[in-house]
DNA sequence: CGAAGCCTTGATAGCGGTCAATGTTTGTGG
DNA sequence: CCACAAACATTGACCGCTATCAAGGCTTCG
């Protein structure tokens, strides 16, 4: 025993075994990243990734008493607009969605958080987070007091050059989902999403299975709804059906239920136009600052 | 005499003496940022900001044979979309923007960089720059060649942490950049853009002025066409007409060749619902691993 | 079984794009 | 100083993509 947990619903902590596989993601049935960006050392699948960038010294400051576990449920809400800074999350189990909601009642997801992700870190001193998270599915999060990272960081380099890593992948992010909006129809919008989406979900999977079986799952899941889809795209959900509809029937994807299918990823590149690629993985073990 | 220009037209390089005032913003008419974000030493009326963060070392470490200065005409392209990293510009004076070009010709700006914003971080090692820059004005810019910046960085916490508190305003602009684009009709995104705009320039400004007179200038000069804001909003410049035309008859603004007139504010900012604030200024100086 | 939430489909309307023509400004060369 | 070109701004007519409204079906859950 090492470590606890927040049930975060007025119940004392759980006393919490992070040893055990049950907070893996393979154990909740939970698409889980197989190689996380933010070191955790409680997970015994975690054996590559930037935990290797992260020294021991590191880790144990980040967690003096061990990891900070926080279970929530589907639909809690993490920290809302305007929320002082409060705390950094691990994603390490479930989605989270950001959002922002404007006066008429419209809401804008910023950016789906997959497990590995980081969250928390989107606002400032002055104004608070500028985003609402919401957990989309059952989450597993690794918790840090926003003041004891960043002081972590500033006596770590490499942590801290590790988090701007982060950041930037981020912002090419934010660029590329800007550039869906504001310059692509429904169609390149809701192809660019779920590309996206596709490619983060089987990065995870494709070091899993890479080495078993050649052959790609064709199906995979994503837990969001065709009113994510629309808030996302900045489209309505009803129109987001119709696009479906014809994606389907142009022979590009079947997204049902959660289940996307990729029928011709050639064409629908070309039709998202998404960034070659905002890599998930591995590229800050080739990062500049490594070799220099 | 300390350091060199680039006059990167073919031509070789103009020993230029950077202790003289003809390099700062004031001399060459365009406007300045009063509190650079990064540090550039060779400015004499540079003694606030995050200069004040840099430690003579890492300034000695970035610019070990004084500061590279690059002067651009406007029209020109600092870097292509997957142009591989090279550089990372301090804009010194001038404006750039950042834009995605895509298939059918069209383009969206991604951002406008004003002086003391930084440049060339928009790309990763593996797919390369992911915009192209090109300046709008004659530009003056602080080069530091990336692998240098890097280094530096990993060998000192602060400026790391300075460069993710960079990240993290360009991660927050660019959410707020999105929430328009997806969830507001044609008069708040422009709205949102030239509010923010102004914000930027008269942070600078206010800085000079606020010690002498109370009064406010009314006029901004934003060097931009009504084709930058559309390319920026995702509106034709047809449209863009319409909706300025609209606006200075609701009497909210008045925008011509150039000169941004706020005529009521306060509506203004209901109709755009502009974050808060991503503070331009200081906001480092109270981060939190400032004080933990 | 009813309620709630989500998906689907159709009819209608409006915002903003497209096309086209003209005016205005700026800069260049004779 | 004028002629001319190029770039940008403006205006009008028209159209299409997407929103809105509405109704009904499907699934899940209590």
């Amino acid at each position: 025993m090492y470590g606890k947990v927040d049930a975060m619903d007025g119940t004392k902590p759980i006393p919490f075994d992070f040893h055990a596989p049950r907070d893996c993601g393979e154990a909740c049935g939970l698409p889980v990243a197989r190689s996380f960006d933010w070191p955790c050392d409680h997970c015994p699948t975690r054996e590559d990734g930037l935990c290797r960038l992260l020294s021991h010294q590191d880790r144990d400051r980040l967690f003096p008493h061990g990891p900070h576990i926080q279970l929530r449920k589907a639909g809690a809400t993490l920290f809302r607009q305007g929320d002082p800074l409060q705390s950094v999350f691990i994603l390490k189990s479930g989605w989270v969605m950001t959002s922002k909601m404007f006066e008429n009642g419209q809401r804008q997801i910023i950016r789906f958080a997959l497990p590995g992700d980081l969250l928390g870190f989107e606002g400032d001193e002055a104004t608070g987070m500028t985003c609402s998270a919401e957990a989309i599915t059952d989450v597993t999060l690794c918790k840090v007091r926003h003041a004891l990272f960043f002081h972590v960081c500033t006596g770590s380099p490499r942590l801290a050059m590790t988090y701007a890593g982060t950041l930037t992948r981020e912002v090419l992010s934010a660029w590329n989902h800007l550039g869906a909006l504001g310059q692509q129809p429904a169609l390149g919008r809701v192809a660019n999403l779920l590309l996206d989406l596709h490619r983060r979900v089987t990065a995870h999977k494709a070091a899993d299975q890479a080495a078993h079986h050649a052959a790609p799952a064709p199906a995979v899941h994503l837990p969001i709804s065709q009113i994510h889809i629309a808030d996302a795209t900045g489209l309505t959900s009803v129109h987001v059906c119709r696009t479906l509809k014809q994606m389907r029937k142009m022979g590009l994807l079947d997204f049902q239920k959660g289940w996307l299918v990729l029928l011709d990823p050639e064409r629908l590149a070309g039709i998202a136009q998404l960034d070659p690629a905002v890599p998930a993985d591995g590229a800050l073990a080739a990062a500049p600052w490594a070799a220099a």
